[in-house]
DNA sequence: TTCCAGGTAGTCG
DNA sequence: CGACTACCTGGA
């Protein structure tokens, strides 16, 4: 099945800035002249979506070209695209909190269009969470995608080869490191066989048995259903259970999981900013910067969060908070 | 070569 | 509890 369709994001939208603006939900969508493509599964098919904006567009659509092994409507692909970059959001809104405060206020300029990029589901975002702790956003970006070449289920298309991210049975089942991976083959291997079917091969370092772990909870105590249900609270205090998540992956996991836009997650970056845009000279625990973002940005929480990264970032703000 | 990167878990006072 | 440190990995 192959459908190409149009429709139209609640407000300003820019593609390229949400799929490359380093949020740890998933990895960027693989880019074509000016289309990003990626595999998605939409109501359990595998789908092909292929998405494309044009800024230059003075209608603001959203162009979608889908491949399908299985029959899908039009109607669950755009639901499904629409879920994954945020764009029933009201960005128009957002920028009217964004301006009533002098300190936000510069960011709009700096991220027109920028929206949350959700991961496909909320074990993915789990898993790729865990992995971006204390991590470089390049390393990340590999890890994630080694773990959907060799565990997730591939497809293959004109335009190449895709993958899902595996379940949590699966992962909960892969090898921490070369040496488990060794001593669960049968040992008429060629001599040169190379053990790479192993998380710590996808770079993952000591995250692995975190990450393996984590896949065994959420088949048992942790219940990514009613995880969904939850208020933020509640949810916030259920996954802090898991190993490897601490209260910053745990607000990515809520944020870019399941759509929880009021959480605040706090790294080194945000930390730094919040100090120098509200508290100049002092210095804040990493806990306080969460509850003063979670009390002053309510519901925006976490749009504000992304906005003052990627200011900070562009205007060389960044670079000047380094630590000495 | 040495250092450090978008934190967390474990240990100690 | 609050402060302190080790931790996989690989690019600069």
């Amino acid at each position: 099945m192959k459908t190409q369709f149009n429709f139209n994001p609640k407000g300003p939208f820019n593609l390229s800035l949400t799929i490359n603006s380093g949020q740890t939900s998933q990895p960027p969508w693989k880019e074509d002249s000016h289309h990003f493509q990626e595999l998605v599964i939409v109501n359990g098919a595998p789908c092909l979506v292929k998405i494309g904006h044009e800024d230059s567009d003075p209608e603001n659509r959203v162009n979608i070209m889908a491949e399908s092994p299985e029959e899908i409507s039009g109607k669950a692909i755009e639901s499904k695209v629409r879920d994954i970059f945020g764009l029933d959001h009201d960005l128009d809104q957002l920028y009217d909190f964004l301006g009533e405060d002098p300190k936000l206020k510069p960011t709009i300029a700096f991220c027109q269009g920028l929206r949350i990029f959700k991961a496909h589901n909320p074990f993915e975002c789990i898993i790729s969470s865990i992995s971006s702790a204390n991590c470089s956003i390049l390393r990340w970006t590999r890890s994630v995608n080694d773990i959907k070449r060799r565990w997730g289920d591939g497809y293959r298309f004109s335009s190449g080869d895709f993958y899902t991210f595996p379940s949590p049975t699966v992962l909960a089942r892969a090898p921490e490191h070369d040496l488990e991976e060794m001593q669960r083959c049968e040992d008429n291997l060629p001599p040169d066989f190379v053990f790479d079917k192993n998380l710590q091969a996808c770079g993952v370092g000591y995250r692995a048995k975190y990450i393996i772990n984590a896949s065994h909870m959420v088949q048992s105590e942790i219940n990514l259903d009613k995880l969904a249900r939850m208020k933020y609270e509640k949810a916030f205090d259920t996954i802090l259970q898991l190993p490897g998540v601490g209260p910053k992956v745990a607000d990515c996991i809520l944020l870019y999981g399941l759509g929880m836009g009021e959480a605040f997650p706090v790294d080194v970056w945000i930390k730094r900013i919040i100090e120098y845009l509200y508290f100049p000279g002092e210095e804040l625990k990493p806990q306080e910067v969460r509850e003063f973002g979670m009390e002053h940005y309510g519901d925006w929480a976490g749009y504000v969060q992304l906005y003052l990264f990627h200011y900070a970032r562009k205007s060389g703000l960044l670079e000047s908070l380094k630590k000495k």
